[in-house]
DNA sequence: GCCTAACCGAGACGGTACGTCCGGTCTTTTT
DNA sequence: AAAAAGACCGGACGTACCGTCTCGGTTAGGC
């Protein structure tokens, strides 16, 4: 979903990159501002101070270009150490999720409008979003279950969305994303208890003879 | 998202509530035939034999109009008593989401795309559809309760999201509502895990005596 | 071109004639203010406090409309006496059309624009307001030639449509009517100097006995 | 009324004026074919094979696209010289006014319906129709003078106003312009009569012992 | 003193045209 | 050859009027 690269030896002027950064931050600022359908090319162009052909020579529509610019935010996610399962679950999600950036907010929920209705949105935002959040979902669990704190998932495909749908799913009913402690409270109350009974050799930081559920009080 | 009531005893003709229904069933199978995008007022008021200002006179735009449309095939749901939590569940929730009809799809994934950015909207959406849902789905889990099929829930609320957010998860990945046995797995894999220990009449794939929830002392 | 009559015995209610008079009131308000294009059936019916109904019940459309209200406004012309032919003249078409009158202005300007594209429009704007003037006009001619001040006109017809071109003229490419000044040229220039040779009791500026034009010297 | 001129040297594309041609030919045929009223743009653009942008970028309505298409069909006038003044003098306005010509007469109801109400539309047609017709009514009069034909006219201004408001005049009463007998009797009777007496010594085409009005018979 | 038909204000109805805006393409000039 | 600028075609938008129709309510005769 990069701008389509110029073949090999190019005649003729280069194409000047600074183009493919400022086009891509106008259409994040107006993503956030006006939502996906309320954004123009034209826009877009103008506010990048470009014109429209530059936008429609790297990409072939508003897709291409929202899909790239959105692409570029990624902030890949680091992979946490806490040395137990939910401390690494709680910094992984909340680091996602919960952080008072009005800018994100505005360009996911823009984002999302979009993502119901365009195919290639919805591909591209899953490979670029999706993909790589969950390979770090992964290598949580995967070291929690090498340290003995859980045992393997049989159907980790499916607890790995329960997050990110609950998230989504909050964002449609509410119009933005939920804070930390909606989050919290998901891992606490269906994804922890779904790992399987604390295994009392391993988990430092779960308190083992109590019930995962009750115990615990929302963080709120 | 009902048209605007006329306020006690208005003055001057009434509105015509046929025109109404003949707006909302021309928007329903437009959206079917061609998709939210596709869809123009126009087509829609030209179908319905109505002129474009009946249109505007009810709803504000394309999104309002289909919305409405949408709420209108709700198709309530029935509380189902197949004798089991599981059966109930199944029946309840892949009644309303397994259906192999490209109509009910396109409406959803029209609606969904105006919930995010409009409050009135996602107020009307949330009393209309999820609400009676959840009702359904809370007299379910009361009748096992009642059965002593599973001990009450304590966070009946979470749970109760669960099913539906994962299915508008995979609406936004996919672009259209997920299968029956994804539901079924849903179900088998999350929802009943977190109903409290074994369950006799779990799902086909469960190994009853190691659930991973059920060595959990019951909450009460 | 007056309302509709209600056919002999009418059962039921009676026709409100103050109505009538409301909407035609009405409407040559907005003919001023507004013009013939822009002038809409609602606005007149709305500022007359009446019901659209009420206006179609008793004329056809808009054209029908207005030729009444115009009709009605015919403030017919009174026969002149002042004992010359020019004086006679000056008095009759300056008191027509040198009003420091807005509201006429307006209306006729409003009009006009209507009567080049109406044939209804037309046909009554020359029986209400044309003809009268007209016959005025040939009166007072037909004096000046009982006293012997002038000889019969062969072509009175063209004649006196000189006046009324002329200040249509002026009013199309001014957007106003002229002033007293002008129609006074045009009959001491135009007229009176057509009307045979040496009519001695010409105007202030006229040479009495020399042809009207050609003694003057060259404006050079 | 034509089209916005680029000032100096501008950036991008350039105005394909050929769309401008397309434009005004759709208009004036639409004009002739269905009338003003009936003309939309849409259909003028359509006819044009252009985009309705393309055409309100050029002119702001309905009345300035037709006054600019009737600008363009404009046939200058042409100086005639038939050795008298009258010969010229019919040739000049005939030529311009006779002709049983749907086509120019709707162009122009359409025209003159504008005129009225716009005082930038009243200036661009007096000065694209009526000057340079004014002008070359003058070179008929001065050449009449040079060969001793007539005397200087001391209100030629007046004077040469004659032939077009009673032309205007008719058109409104009738809807319609005068054919050519109407004009000449408009010249016979009423512009001739004021060029003063035929000068005796020049006017091989005036009677000079005669009245100038009754002398003449009407050309019908 | 009702009955009934036509009236009244108000305003919804099916249409039609409007003038604006945007998507995606093409053209001109400059770099 | 790529850039900025912007004109181009096509088409949907939401608004405004048209002339008609439908409300609930008001006047009048005719019985």
């Amino acid at each position: 979903m990069t701008p389509t690269a110029t073949a090999g030896h190019a005649p003729g002027r280069k194409r000047d990159t600074s183009r493919d950064d400022a086009l891509c931050q106008a259409a994040l600022e107006l993503l956030a501002e006006v939502g996906y359908d309320r954004l123009t090319i034209d826009a877009v162009a103008t506010r990048a101070g470009a014109g429209k052909a530059t936008c429609y020579r790297r990409w072939a529509g508003k897709a291409e270009l929202v899909v790239d610019a959105v692409g570029r935010m990624k902030a890949q996610p680091v992979l946490p150490d806490t040395g137990s399962l939910r401390g690494d679950l709680v910094e992984l999600t909340c680091h996602f999720h919960d952080q008072d950036d009005t800018f994100r907010t505005e360009v996911q929920a823009g984002l999302l409008s979009g993502l119901i209705r365009d195919a290639k949105l919805r591909q591209v935002f899953a490979e670029q979003f999706i993909a790589p959040r969950k390979a770090v979902f992964r290598a949580v669990f995967d070291r929690a279950v090498e340290r003995g704190e859980i045992a393997p998932i049989p159907h980790f495909e499916l607890l790995s969305d329960v997050v990110p749908s609950m998230v989504f799913h909050q964002m449609i009913l509410n119009g933005r994303p939920p804070d930390a402690a909606f989050i919290r409270t998901v891992l606490d109350q269906i994804v922890l208890p779904l790992t399987g009974p604390g295994t009392p050799s391993a988990g430092p930081a779960q308190n083992p003879n109590q019930s995962p559920i009750q115990n615990r009080t929302p963080s709120s």
